[in-house]
DNA sequence: ACAATTCTCAACCAGATGGTTGACTATTAT
DNA sequence: ATAATAGTCAACCATCTGGTTGAGAATTGT
């Protein structure tokens, strides 16, 4: 998870998800729009790899990069814990109540503390 | 966006996040749990802050901290865009045709390149 | 056989990150 | 007034990060 966020949080590897949510890349195509060195761009993928993010299948002396969504929905489900927090309006009057709980509780003891 | 993932990217600021999904908290209060200085744990709150992922109301001389779910959303949207990759069957038959596709124009030409 | 293409690897560099400690401000309690 | 509490700030340190270049490996084209 912290490998998943980690990669994620860089516009390049970002874009490079985005383009091989189109289809399989080369590594020189993934590496194309970017003003980088190849060497860098191949850093990027690996970092994407590493996360779990991307398969590659080494054809020839090219390697096609495919897309994992696994980490992605892995992400995307934590992420989905906080959603109460933002959707509906019942939630917001939910929320205001657990919060007075809160308030309550913060000047007493610290939640779960022993009485 | 890259300040809200890369603050994701942090296991102890997604606990501290998980935390505060109980209510608010005080600095001390997210830092009690960690091994690490309180000047650390206050630099991950800043982090957190920065992001957008929190808020603080200084009351005296604490400050409480309060969860702000907006860039939560928005990554969980972001990763939404995902979602065709790993929900349904009908979406891998979708995949599946897609990247016939794109195998077919890796062969010949990049997507999108002017005949 | 030779040359070109695709890609990785290793060494290096500047700057960011995550932690420490010590000093400091501001507030609250005695 | 003094002391304790909550928190930040600044300096420092080791390590990670994102980029570079140069060399080399493996495959493909001529």
């Amino acid at each position: 998870m912290d490998a998943v966020f980690h990669a994620l949080g860089d516009a390049t590897r970002r874009r490079m998800l985005a383009d091989l949510a189109n289809g399989e890349r080369t590594v020189s195509q993934l590496a194309e729009p970017y003003a980088m060195s190849l060497a860098a761009a191949s850093k990027h993928i690996k970092t994407l790899e590493n996360a779990g993010l991307i398969r590659r299948e080494v054809r020839g002396r090219t390697h096609l990069c495919r897309l994992d969504p696994g980490p992605l929905a892995q992400a995307h489900q934590w992420l989905g814990f906080y959603e109460r927090f933002w959707t509906s309006r019942l939630d917001a009057l939910e929320r205001l109540l657990r919060e007075e709980d809160a308030a309550a509780n913060v000047t007493n003891t610290r939640d779960g503390d022993p009485r």
